[in-house]
DNA sequence: ACAAGTCGGTTGTATTTACAACAGAAAGGA
DNA sequence: TCCTTTCTGTTGTAAATACAACCGACTTGT
């Protein structure tokens, strides 16, 4: 568990904190730190949870699947980042969502209850850690009304330019990577896979962008 | 201020404390109370905001209009409702979203750095507001990730149904009240205000549904 | 190297949606 | 009360999307 103090160390939860403490928080917060093979679920729809979740090593999908095995894609985890979050209150239902794992992953889980519940002990730094937790989910939340503006566009190609160029934004550049194939951008924006494929070659033509897999400049 | 002590004693947020120790608070916690005619801002998009607001009096809607003057309504707030805080933290951009009030209105200011720095006197409850604001935070975030459930959906029959559906779910009755006419409905979904006004009339027809005005029962 | 599977692009058709325009009912103001 | 405005439903047409089927390029595993 200690060889992924360094990753935690860069994550928006332990932001400010020293792997010294990170390493005492570990056993403090009671951590546990599960591996997932690809293709494996890390969440299932339907289930309970009181952990917060941290992705150690690996990437994961949160997404859901109906009963006619059309699949819409929440959104991608990174290393580092946090999920799991906004079900881990007490009084929040089940998961609306599985999570699973694109390939071989390891997962930190951190009991809810003992992050929020400041111990009297030798966590200096619980304080800062729950702060951070506020502020992490802050920025989920920013994200997820983003998200929305993008599903809100009404035409394939508004949900293309508007989920492009906000990475582009992020990403600081116009050259970028999305952690998506053809068909998970589709399941992302919610629109048809060849319909989508077919608007992408249309704005190349247009001299709007180019692409190469899942590269893409921004013109 | 005072007077609206007992509508903040039934929010997420001042969950657990009581009523007077809401009062100490106020003035602990810096709070001001705004007023906004209908039809006024109470937030603008690109503004910072480093408060969180309480709806205390009145009905709020969370939206974005473009150039074009297409209008995309985020969400509707009620009385007592917790808003803004995902655009509290100190490192989050600028705001995405108009906050307009839809009839006259009163909203509480708490300046979230004061909120989530523990003072050390006599708030005895600070620690408690601190876990209410997490929840709080984890069910926007969860009613986020709901909306964008809709959205994913592909006909305007399939929005309308997954909406209704879990607003009566959150009623817990088939009998429904919904806080937008048509063309909000229209604007909360993302789809054109006639077809979904056909298509609410072709489900009516069908026997799924009866309505009158945005009073609603699913049968 | 071969076979099987995945991935991205293309096309045609049926379905669905957006857009515009209009009309009756209801609500609000003078 | 009358007039104006807003709200809702209706219709027709143009545009966009979903769906299915297919192909070639590329990957993966044996």
């Amino acid at each position: 568990m200690k060889e992924f103090v360094p990753v935690l160390k860069r994550t928006k939860l332990f932001s400010g904190v020293g792997e010294d403490d990170i390493g005492v928080m570990l056993s403090c917060l009671g951590a546990r730190l599960l591996f997932f093979k690809k293709g494996e679920y890390v969440l299932r729809q339907g289930e309970h949870l009181s952990d917060i979740l941290v992705l150690a090593e690996g990437s994961l999908h949160i997404q859901k699947d109906d009963y006619w095995g059309n699949r819409s894609i929440l959104g991608h985890i990174g290393i580092g980042e946090i999920f799991g979050e906004a079900y881990a209150a007490p009084e929040s239902g089940m998961l609306l969502n599985d999570v699973i794992a694109l390939e071989n992953s390891s997962v930190f889980f951190f009991d809810v209850k003992r992050i929020i519940t400041t111990c009297s002990s030798a966590c200096r730094f619980h304080t800062l850690v729950v702060q951070n937790l506020f502020f992490a989910i802050s920025e989920k939340n920013r994200s997820l009304v983003q998200k929305l503006d993008y599903m809100s566009r009404r035409t394939t190609r508004e949900k293309l330019l508007s989920y492009l160029s906000e990475v582009a934004k992020k990403q600081n550049s116009p050259y970028i990577t999305i952690p998506f194939n053809r068909q998970q951008l589709a399941d992302y924006l919610s629109v048809d896979r060849s319909a989508m494929s077919n608007e992408l070659c249309k704005m190349r033509d247009e001299g709007l962008l180019e692409f190469e897999k899942n590269r893409f400049k921004l013109l």
